[in-house]
DNA sequence: GTGAGATACATCGGCTGATGAAGTATTTCA
DNA sequence: TGAAATACTTCATCAGCCGATGTATCTCAC
């Protein structure tokens, strides 16, 4: 099953960083490492996904640099900031918790 | 920990369908509710609850009707219809793939 | 050697859902 | 009497997502 856009929206940013936490990556790469982990399901549209470095970089969260170059399109390459894995810390706690109130509110259990 | 807006966007309809399926109930009821079950890390601001019934009812996924006139502010009561209880059953299989995909996308993990 | 498709990045404008703020009205209780 | 709770409504604004479009390079089948 896919999942919307609308359900994915505000976790992009997490998404990011927990890809980069693997070592420095870029756009395209981060963006296939994503698909092939969520099986098909989810993958960012390049707009998205280039909305968010821009996001991210202004935070402090991931700098940038250009790939050395080599044969093939240049890669601009992200690396997370010691500012973005605290960042990245405090949205799993998040997501942990997302995912207990949202079970009490929406799955078929007693509270 | 309060979960930010952002998070949940995208989940709003899905508790509200959740939340009247044991019964029909009106804003302010849904609201309490979803808080206490909650615990106080999420509450609906009420633009955005408002806003969600009138997107839901105009989807066909709930009906209203003006609770009877007794002492205290006038209720307008909603009802979850056979779309809405489709509707939730697709909600609750997204949501429980949503979290399977966001699991394998930020948490700590070997995919 | 050429055209299709993959790789790779970037920007703009439109859409949608969330919400701060403001307003209306009633009841309870100190 | 007035503050706080109950209860609903609308408007303007904001932020994130994304379709569309554009640029450029490389590979591989034909």
């Amino acid at each position: 099953m896919a999942i919307s856009a609308d359900i994915l929206r505000g976790h992009t940013d997490a998404i990011i960083l927990a890809r980069l936490m693997d070592g420095d990556s870029y756009g395209y790469e981060i963006n296939k490492n994503v698909s092939q982990r969520a099986e098909g399901a989810y993958g960012f549209k390049e707009a998205t996904l280039y909305t968010a470095f821009k996001r991210l970089e202004q935070n402090g969260l991931i700098s940038s640099y250009w790939g050395e170059e080599g044969p093939g399109a240049r890669r601009r390459y992200y690396a997370i900031t010691q500012a973005g894995i605290a960042q990245l810390a405090a949205d799993r706690q998040e997501w942990a918790e997302t995912k207990r109130v949202l079970d009490a509110l929406i799955m078929d259990k007693e509270g």
